[in-house]
Parts: C-alpha cells; structure tokens; sequence
DNA sequence: CTTGAACCTCTAGTCACTAGAGAGACTACA
DNA sequence: TGTAGTCTCTCTAGTGACTAGAGGTTCAAG
C-alpha cells in the first residue's frame, strides 16, 4: 500500500495527472485512509503503467479505455485491441507524412533568406503571403 | 468591400475562426456596416491569406503574431522572422523523429498479433502492459 | 415589404492535462 | 506527546486553437 507521490514517482506519472486518469475512468478509485488519502496496491501501478505505456505510444484517452475494457475480460476476443493499435499506427503514419511535407516547405522558405536583411525584402514573409512561392500544396 | 461569409470563401478559413484571429489581435478589426457587421478589403484578404498559410505550416499564433509585427515594419531587419522559421523547422524535425520511433514501436506491437485470439493472449495487451517488452524506449 | 440566409455577441465545450488556493493528513524526530 | 514540514485533499480555472450553439439582428433578392 503506498501513497498517490509514491505511485508517481515509480511510473513517472504526475500526481494531478493520477488524478485525472481517476475521474477519467482510466483508473479504478483505490482504498483510502481513515483520513481520506489514497493507497494503491500493485494492481493500481500496473493499471497506471500501461495507461502511461500507451499514453506515450500516442493512444488517446477514449482508446485506452477501451483497450483496458477488453483487459478486464480476457476471455473476448481481442480483434478490437488489434484494430485500435493498427488505427493508431496509421494515424501515425498519416501524421509523419505531413509533417515531411513541411518539413520540405520550411526548409525551402528559411534557406531563402540568412536573415541579415530588412523585413521588407524577407524570402520567409514573402513565401507566408504568397503561397504561389511553395513548392507544392500542403 | 467583403463580407466575413465572402473573406471565409476566398480563404478557406471558418468564419468563427475569422473571429477569433481578430479576438487574438492577429487580424485588425475591419470597419463595419451601420448594422454592425464586418466588411473586409484586400488588405484582410492578404492578411488572413497569410495567417492561413503560416498556420498551415504548423506555427502558432504567438510566432504568427512576431512574423505579422514584422511586416509591418519592413526596415527592421528580418533576422528575427529567419529564427522563427528555423525554430519551426526544428520543432518539425524533432516531431518526425518521435513518429518514427512510435510507428517502428506500433507496427512491432500491432504486427504481434492477428486479432483472432482472445484478450488473455493478445500481444498488444500484453506489450502495452509490460514495457520490457520493446525493442526500444520511447 | 417580406422572406430567408447571413450576421452579431456571448457562453460553453473540446483534449489531456497543468496550476493554484486553501484546508486537512501524515510522518519523523525531539 | 508535540510539532514541524511535507504530502495530500477538493475545487476552480487556465492552456491552444478553435468549434458549437443559443438567441437575436441585419442584409439582399424578389
């Protein structure tokens, strides 16, 4: 039985955090003190590490909690857990796409200008408010 | 002279956002009819087109808000508009590589597992559970 | 002059937390 | 047993960049 600092400190989750996860749902409400302090168990640290685990990996709040439903009953199939992680991968995917794409753009726009002129001949202000300057659509 | 509903259909930008670009002090409150409503020039045009495009691109308001102070002092110099794009640059960088990491980490997790088990045996469940379980931190 | 679409302001909601106030509980040491 | 100091409690409000909705007003076409 510890403490909600000491279950922060072993997952590195905030304590406000815990809390959250808490009223979320995430979390089941563990045992309290006689003066009204939570106390957890190992069942609520390693409730707490997966949450952080796919919190990390990029999992929203709404697909955890389904992710924990099937958890809580192993005996279901688990074709649902196989498509959030397959739906959040090519969120991801989507995700790094786009960004390349800016990358590029960005690059372009700050090599065009070193910066030592005046703000009335800026390549990069000039490429923001004139989007014929890009490259190509984003 | 324009209406807020036009300067939305030219730029592509919701006309609540429109609102709130003025209401953040991006975009200058234009004059407006005897009925109190919002009437645009090309300057708002051209404005909001920038606006836009820097959004588009990933930076925030605050860094929109410099890039536009700027412009509107063409004889500085525009070494500080050269900064913020190569922040951006970098914070989209260090994004990619993140994404990577994670989708390297998702594709591992969500290839362990063909989605005809049950919950009890499912490596995703089981990766998220238990971080020792991947290849790599993240 | 009427109709109906577009416009106005204001408030509240989104997501996943984070910050702070003010009060009460716990623990270590004397 | 007293007390100092840290931890914890609940509650409210703030973050960024919008989005949604209510309830009311104005505009433009016919």
């Amino acid at each position: 039985m510890f403490s909600i600092g000491e279950l922060s400190k072993r997952t590195k989750v905030k304590v406000p955090t815990i809390r959250y996860y808490e009223e979320m749902g995430l979390l089941a409400p563990p045992e309290r003190t006689a003066g009204n302090q939570r106390r957890y168990t190992n069942d609520g640290l390693e409730r707490l590490s997966f949450i952080r685990h796919a919190r990390d990996l990029g999992f929203s709040i709404d697909a955890i909690s389904s992710l924990i439903e099937l958890q809580n009953h192993p005996d279901r199939s688990c074709e649902a857990a196989t498509e959030i992680a397959e739906g959040q991968l090519s969120e991801v995917r989507a995700k790094i796409k786009r960004l390349k794409a800016l990358e590029n753009e960005l690059k372009r726009i700050a090599q065009g200008c070193d910066g030592r002129g005046v703000a009335e001949d800026c390549y990069v202000l000039a490429s923001l408010a004139d989007h014929d300057l890009c490259g190509r659509d984003h």
